[in-house]
DNA sequence: TTAGTGTAAATTGTTGACACTTTATCGTAT
DNA sequence: ATACGATAAAGTGTCAACAATTTACACTAA
C-alpha cells in the first residue's frame, strides 16, 4: 500500500453540482429570493436535471433553497430575525463546544492557537480596528475549538450546514465590519480561559464573544434597514 | 373564501417518500446498518427510483441514512457515542430554547405546561417510577419550551430533524427506561424557573436535565454492550 | 373598464431506459 | 489448493422524454 497526502476522492454530479450551488449562493451570484428554473439552471451547468434536483434536496435541508411544490425553488431569503436566530443557536452550540475543549484540547493544540491569534493580530484589518476579521482567520480559530470536542455532530453543524448559512450574510451585508480588533481580545479570552482549564469561564467567553457579534449584526442590519426601508 | 379547519396540503412523491422511509427508520422496519436497494425499494414503495432518490438525499442530510458514491445506502448505524453527541447537542441546544423560554413564554403558556405535568403524573408508567415517560408527553413538554422562543431555526433543530435522531434510539433500544419518575421531577423543576422567570435557572435545569438523561442513557447501552459484545 | 373564462406556453413532477461501476462467480494457471 | 484474471450479474449514476400543473394572456360578456 503505497502512502499518498490526500486522496483523490470520488465525486459524483450530484456532489459537484451541489458544491457549485453552495458556492454561488454563498457568494451571490444566485440572490436571496431569486427563483431558480431546473432546465436552465441544469443546462448552464452540463448537466441534466436528475443530478440538479437531488443537489437541490440536499441543500434544502441546509436551508438555503426552498421549494414550493409545483412551483419551484427559490434561494432562501435572509432578514434580520433569521440571523439574529441564527447567531443564538450558534451561541449555544459553540459555547457548549467551547465547554468541552477546555477539557479535551491538548497543550500542544493550545500553544498553536496562541500563534495563530498572534498571527491575527499582525493582520492590517485587525490592527487598523476597522474592517473585517479576514474570514478564514475567524474560521480557523472557531473550527479548531469545535474540532477539540471530538463531537462529529456538532463539529459539522458548527463548521458546516451552520457555517454556510452564515457566510450567506457575511457576503451580502457588513454584518461583521468594525469589530476586529474587539473579535481579536475576545478570542484572547476565549484562549485563556481554554490554559486555565476552565470549561465554566470558557463556555461564558465563548458566548459572550457570540453574543456580541449577534448585537453587532442586528445593528449594522438595522442601520441598513434603515438606509434602505424598500428591501424586505 | 371559505374556511376550513385543516387545509389539505399538495404534496409531492418525494414527500410521501420522504415520510414513510422516516417513519421506517425510526420504527426499525429498516435496520440501523442495513442495505438499501433503490430498485428494490422504489418498486415495494410504488415510485421509480427520481423521487426515491431525492428523498434519500434529503434523509442523508438528516444524517438517517448514508451514501457512499458508486455503492449503495446504509440506514445510518447507531453507537453508544453518536447518542452521547447527539444529547450534548441537545443539552445546549434546549438549554438556551429554555433561558429564552424563561422570558418570551406567556404566563397562561405556563398554566397550561402546569396541567400538562399533573396529566403526566396520573400516567402508569410515571407512577410505577419505572418504564418510559410516554414519548408523545415527553414531546409536548419539550416541543412547547422550544416553540415559545419563536425562534424558527432552534425550534426545527430540537423538534425536527435532532427528535428524529433521538427516536432512532428511543426505538431500539430502552435508554429511557425507569426514569419516567425522575424525568417528572426534573421536568417539575424545569417549569418552576420558568414560572420564577429566571433564565439562568431555567437553563441550568433543562441541562442538568438533558445531561442525567444522557448519563443514565450512557449506563444503558454500556450494559447493553456488555450483555450483547458481539453487536457493534 | 373589469371580471371571468378558456387556451397556450412554460415549468415542475415522474418515469423508464441506458451507461458505467462494482461485486460475485467461474475458470485457468501456477 | 491458491492466486489471478476474465466474464456475468447486480446495482448505482445519468439522461431524455412524457405527464401534470401552474402561470400568462387573450378574448368575451356584463
Amino acid at each position: 500500500m503505497q502512502g499518498f497526502a490526500k486522496k483523490v476522492e470520488a465525486k459524483s454530479l450530484v456532489d459537484a453540482v451541489t458544491e457549485r450551488l453552495e458556492e454561488a449562493i454563498i457568494g451571490g451570484e444566485l440572490a436571496p429570493g431569486e427563483r431558480i428554473r431546473e432546465q436552465t439552471l441544469a443546462a448552464s451547468l452540463g448537466v441534466s436535471r436528475g443530478p440538479l434536483r437531488e443537489a437541490i434536496r440536499r441543500l434544502e435541508g441546509r436551508r438555503l433553497l426552498d421549494r414550493k411544490i409545483n412551483f419551484g425553488v427559490r434561494v432562501a431569503e435572509l432578514s434580520p430575525q433569521k440571523l439574529d436566530d441564527l447567531l443564538t443557536v450558534r451561541e449555544a452550540l459553540e459555547g457548549i463546544a467551547c465547554r468541552i475543549a477546555a477539557d479535551r484540547m491538548s497543550d500542544a493544540e493550545i500553544d498553536e492557537m496562541r500563534r495563530l491569534l498572534d498571527g491575527h493580530a499582525e493582520q492590517r484589518e485587525v490592527r487598523s480596528g476597522e474592517g473585517y476579521y479576514v474570514e478564514s482567520s475567524d474560521f480557523d480559530f472557531h473550527s479548531r475549538i469545535a474540532a477539540s470536542t471530538q463531537n462529529e455532530l456538532l463539529t459539522s453543524m458548527v463548521t458546516g450546514d451552520l457555517y454556510d448559512l452564515l457566510r450567506v450574510y457575511r457576503y451580502k451585508s457588513s454584518t461583521m465590519a468594525g469589530r476586529a480588533a474587539q473579535a481579536l481580545e475576545e478570542h484572547r479570552a476565549i484562549l485563556d480561559a481554554l490554559a486555565a482549564r476552565d470549561p465554566e469561564l470558557a463556555e461564558q467567553s465563548m458566548r459572550t464573544h457570540i453574543r456580541n457579534a449577534r448585537k453587532h449584526a442586528k445593528l449594522a442590519l438595522e442601520k441598513a434597514a434603515a438606509a434602505a426601508p424598500a428591501a424586505e
